[in-house]
DNA sequence: TTAATAACGTAGCGGTCGCTACACAACATG
DNA sequence: CATGTTGTGTAGCGACCGCTACGTTATTAA
């Protein structure tokens, strides 16, 4: 019965993709149903509501980052902290990976507001960051959360523009 | 001619607090102009376009940052890092700062899609505060960058809804 | 075979969006 | 007084929004 309905799975993750590729912020369901071949009509039928839809979608791109984490850097403890950071500005600049990025200042801003962003998925989100950071950092999870709070930093400053900085900063990191 | 049209000033001022009340992401003509007792047709007139409007409202609200950033902490240089960052976070708590934070994120969510955002705002902005940080960091402009990233990334972390991580962060910075 | 259910297309609802056309009053200038 | 220019209200355009009504086909169960 509650058969994992095989269709609604591939919709997905033809769906996690135009997020990715276009963002959240302005995501609707027609061209979103456009972009995995199907309508807005069908959309609302397998996922009951835009809203669901988007929570289902955001699911999605968690694991996918989760996952994609783990194969980006290899899991053991590095050797020093501003190696890691470096390592982690490199990878949050990767073609990859920066709209990732992108979807995280979108659901930040668009959660301020109850837009149909699901609560808690800023906490979840940023718990996958912080354990992932936990498992290279030296320091374990005791330096985590300061890392994870300089490498949010240099990311918003990237997205801002101001990539020289973020440069300026890690080169400075001490070691 | 040229001569500022006093009503457009004045329109600009509610409208600035329009958007810091509800946000940038979703402001749309007519709930902003209803906020200042005029019609969509008049922002039009007096702006000639949406975009113009926005670009008006942020100049504005830069200005404002500017002044409150100001007011909110002597301009002095503080002994000690933490001291800074964690009044800095206290400050960036308050309820007549908490706005500008989330209309922060709101820029850089939008200025990815080139949403009417106009260019070289996210920079600007930036600049703002990081020459404010530089006038009362003890490092001056050389640890001001590294100050400014920490900063950013605990405010990202404390709109996610992880305010305990950002506490813990900040309590355990070496003084 | 028949009946129920699932899957999907077409069409459209009521609403909001940025923006414009048009008329008109007030005022300034020749 | 005639003639703009400036400000403002009313109405509405075409596009898009999330969502629904309704009919049809395809599959499954009795």
């Amino acid at each position: 019965m509650p058969r994992p309905k095989p269709d609604r799975d591939a919709l997905l993750e033809g769906l996690a993709d135009h997020v990715l590729a276009h963002g959240l912020a302005g995501a609707s369901l027609r061209p979103l149903a456009a972009s995995v071949g199907t309508s807005d009509r069908m959309l609302i039928y397998h996922f009951g509501s835009k809203d669901a839809l988007i929570a289902a979608i955001l699911e999605r791109l968690a694991r996918r980052m989760a996952v994609g984490l783990d194969a980006a850097l290899p899991a053991q403890v590095m050797p020093c902290e501003a190696d890691l950071i470096a390592a982690v500005i490199a990878m949050t600049r990767a073609p990859e990976v920066r709209p990732f990025m992108g979807l995280w200042f979108d659901i930040l801003s668009m959660s301020r507001h109850a837009e149909g962003i699901p609560d808690g998925v800023g906490l979840a989100i940023l718990d996958i960051f912080r354990d992932w950071i936990a498992r290279r950092h030296p320091d374990g999870l005791a330096g985590s959360e300061r890392a994870l709070a300089l490498i949010e930093g240099l990311a918003v400053i990237d997205a801002a523009g101001a990539s020289g900085m973020v440069d300026r900063v890690v080169a400075a990191l001490p070691r």
